[in-house]
DNA sequence: AACACGTGGGC
DNA sequence: TGCCCAAGTGT
């Protein structure tokens, strides 16, 4: 077969993905609540927050009763750093839900209480990097652009390039481009490219059986193993990470200070790595320390 | 450009 | 069990 014609034909195939997807995600997409019409564009910057590196599962609840709670950026901006960490709860990675918070008060301080709609802007706020920028101008504010996570990536790097996965790269943006379909429908083109990662076209085992796509590049070259050795995940049992956690876990549980040696109990096998762990803390201001000495969530009775 | 940063479910 | 993975960001 000839360059040309191996080209012809990924292009020809290339253009069946839009209807292929959409009419998929039409019957196929999850009824996950932040994407409903009346979700306003902080209620899905919320919703973004919490899915960097969380699964939808955990985010649900926690989502729906956040922004029960706190509707806009100014409601969440007046609430003090200790009662947002307490409602983030255990989603994990709690400076999300500090940076969460800053944005909220850059967002209702500068910006009129209203998410900006440009990713230049989007950008400049805490928390939000290339994917949540261009996620918010997307599905907040029906925008043309690029959205690549890691579903996307993974879906690309199969359907277009014939590898299992493929590390980011700055071309991921181009490649996505490409696909994008012109007018109205480049929005719900990407929440189905994601979905479809999500749901089918997943990282472990992949239901190929159902995928709505007929032509596929990994497939045509007989889903070849990944060739890129994917990085070691990172230890988490006995890191500090874990420590931080365990801390974080009493100060979320006592609304007033807590004293050291109450602390002290939550990591009893390593004292250096627990000292560690409370100033990184104090660093991230996530805690406080109060003037007897005693320890609280940042904001504790704000 | 690696690495730190939580947590829990699946296999 | 222990490892992999989940809508990333900041340094």
């Amino acid at each position: 077969m000839s360059a040309f014609h191996a080209v012809t034909g990924l292009v020809l195939g290339m253009t069946d993905i839009v209807p292929q997807l959409l009419d998929w995600y039409g019957r196929a997409q999850r009824d996950l609540p932040w994407r409903r019409p009346e979700v306003t564009p902080w209620q899905i910057l919320v919703s973004e927050f919490m899915l960097q590196q969380t699964p939808v599962a955990r985010v649900e609840p926690v989502w729906l009763a956040w922004i029960a709670r706190w509707p806009t950026p100014s409601t969440t901006a007046a609430a003090s750093p200790a009662d947002v960490l307490r409602a983030w709860g255990k989603l994990g990675y709690p400076r999300r839900a500090k940076r969460l918070h800053e944005c909220a008060t850059v967002i209702a301080t500068e910006h009129d209480d209203v998410v900006p709609s440009d990713v230049e802007t989007l950008l400049t706020l805490p928390g939000i990097g290339a994917y949540t920028a261009r996620a918010i101008a997307c599905f907040a504010y029906r925008q043309r652009v690029p959205v690549v996570d890691t579903n996307v990536r993974r879906v690309v790097a199969r359907v277009v390039h014939g590898r299992a996965d493929s590390p980011a790269s700055v071309r991921d943006l181009d490649d996505v481009a490409a696909l994008l379909p012109d007018g109205p429908d480049a929005p719900q083109f990407s929440v189905a490219l994601m979905e479809l990662g999500a749901t089918v076209c997943t990282a472990r085992s992949p239901r190929c059986g159902v995928c709505p796509l007929t032509t596929c590049a990994w497939r045509a070259n007989g889903f070849p193993e990944a060739t890129t050795p994917v990085r070691r995940t990172q230890r988490y049992a006995g890191t500090d990470r874990q420590v931080r956690g365990r801390l974080l876990d009493v100060l979320r549980d006592n609304d007033s200070p807590v004293p050291r040696a109450q602390l002290d109990l939550a990591w009893l096998s390593d004292t250096a790595q627990r000292d560690r762990a409370l100033d990184s803390l104090l660093v991230d201001g996530l805690v406080e320390q109060t003037a007897d000495g005693r320890f609280a969530l940042a904001g504790e009775g704000e």
